[in-house]
DNA sequence: AAGAGGAATTTTGTATACAAGATTATTGAC
DNA sequence: GTCAATAATCTTGTATACAAAATTCCTCTT
């Protein structure tokens, strides 16, 4: 442990104590409801009080934290209603970005998105599910950018964010990885030769099956509380 | 000055300060790309730079900042460009809560709604634009609630806060005001007896009619720049 | 005179110190 | 023994102090 605080100590800027806070709540190492304290991260991370707090600004405002005014920063996974919501926006956004994206994009473009599909296939074949993440990320950021909206793509790639680690379970799903392949499949088809709105179908019925399919993972948990499983 | 200065030290709250700075930049006392001056802004509120720069934080997550390391705040007002793509997205955000609204709201909720409209009816009657202003505002988030995904209706209000003040300005042009009450008939009557997606349709217009009008605005400013009219 | 280099000054980022509210523990009364 | 009140402790919020980076200004050279 003290070899690791002054590996920890070393060279850690403001910016990566956001991702490895961010990194220890996604990953279930404070559960929900979780007050953290100031001065035990403070010696953690090797910083003083105020860079702290200002980490803390930016997770709350990512709604990973509750700042409660002279009380704390408490922890906040969504719950399962939550994320089903998250879900339900998701696949708007994406069924959005899918129609303009098919209405605005270039050849160009489109020649990018078949080339990350391709790489999606390559991955599955080889069976690499975390080459398929990353390739699939892009695929998706590739979407997102089609759209020619800049706003809409940052607040997709931020909502897109929120829901990482659930889309990475999901991965690990026996047969997802297939069937996810199949839709990106079926979305290529429609911005190659279908409708605007047919894309959007294709996108919005690709984020529906993943917020289903994570309501089977949580139902396959059972008794398990829904902040362990974010 | 002094006096002022008095006043603004007594029961200032960080809160309030945020909201200062805010209307200041959203009313133009800052324009697009001026450098904010930490010690200025403390002696004008009466703070240390600590929660000042707390403040910095919260609006730069809002957008109306950019924190550059080692540089400074710099008050970043959207481009005309950024603010079309916005009323685009709004536009999707408000037909989704229409779609949801009109699939899974309630006799009450929508008692509600049409309470609200009256009350809009009322103003315009009266032509106090200040009071439309405010049931208009009340009208569109009984809808985002109404939608039955609270995720949604923050990320809905979220966003409507964003374009609040060029909704102000809107109404204050000729007829809008009407046109508006017109649209919101509109989209009463697609809840009463109506389909889901025809709420969601009306809503769409509503939001896309805003977007248009403010692009008359904008050209009517002719030369004035962006940032002033924001 | 114009530009490069460097010192001085400003400004940001971080640590620490202090004040005020919240929590916990202790003591006393019933 | 339990509850309440108050004191002690802890934690948050804010101010100040200090360190490091960036900017400005000056000087010196060509």
């Amino acid at each position: 442990m003290s070899d690791l605080r002054s590996v920890t100590k070393a060279g850690r800027r403001a910016d990566s104590i956001l991702e490895e806070l961010e990194h220890a709540i996604v990953v279930g190492e404070f559960v929900d409801g979780d007050r953290l304290d100031e001065m035990k991260l403070c010696e953690r991370f090797g910083v003083s009080r105020t860079p702290l707090r200002e980490v803390f600004q930016k997770l709350a405002a990512a709604g990973l934290l509750d700042l409660i005014p002279r009380r704390g920063a408490f922890v906040r996974h969504p719950a399962f209603v939550e994320l089903v919501e998250m879900f339900e926006v998701m696949a708007e956004l994406e069924a959005m970005c899918g129609r303009l994206a098919g209405r605005r994009m270039t050849q160009a473009m489109l020649n990018e998105i078949k080339e990350s599909a391709a790489g999606c296939e390559a991955a599955l074949k080889r069976g690499e599910s975390n080459e398929y993440y990353r390739e699939n990320e892009r695929f998706h950021h590739l979407i997102y950018e089609a759209s020619g909206n800049a706003f809409l793509a940052a607040e997709a790639s931020r909502l897109h964010k929120r829901l990482k680690s659930i889309r990475r379970m999901q991965l690990l799903a026996r047969g997802r990885m297939e069937q996810s392949m199949a839709e990106h499949r079926g979305i290529v088809a429609a911005f190659q030769s279908g409708t605007a709105d047919e894309a959007a179908a294709a996108l919005r019925l690709h984020v529906s099956i993943q917020g289903e399919k994570f309501n089977d993972l949580i139902a396959s948990y059972s008794k398990r509380p829904v902040a362990k499983a974010v």
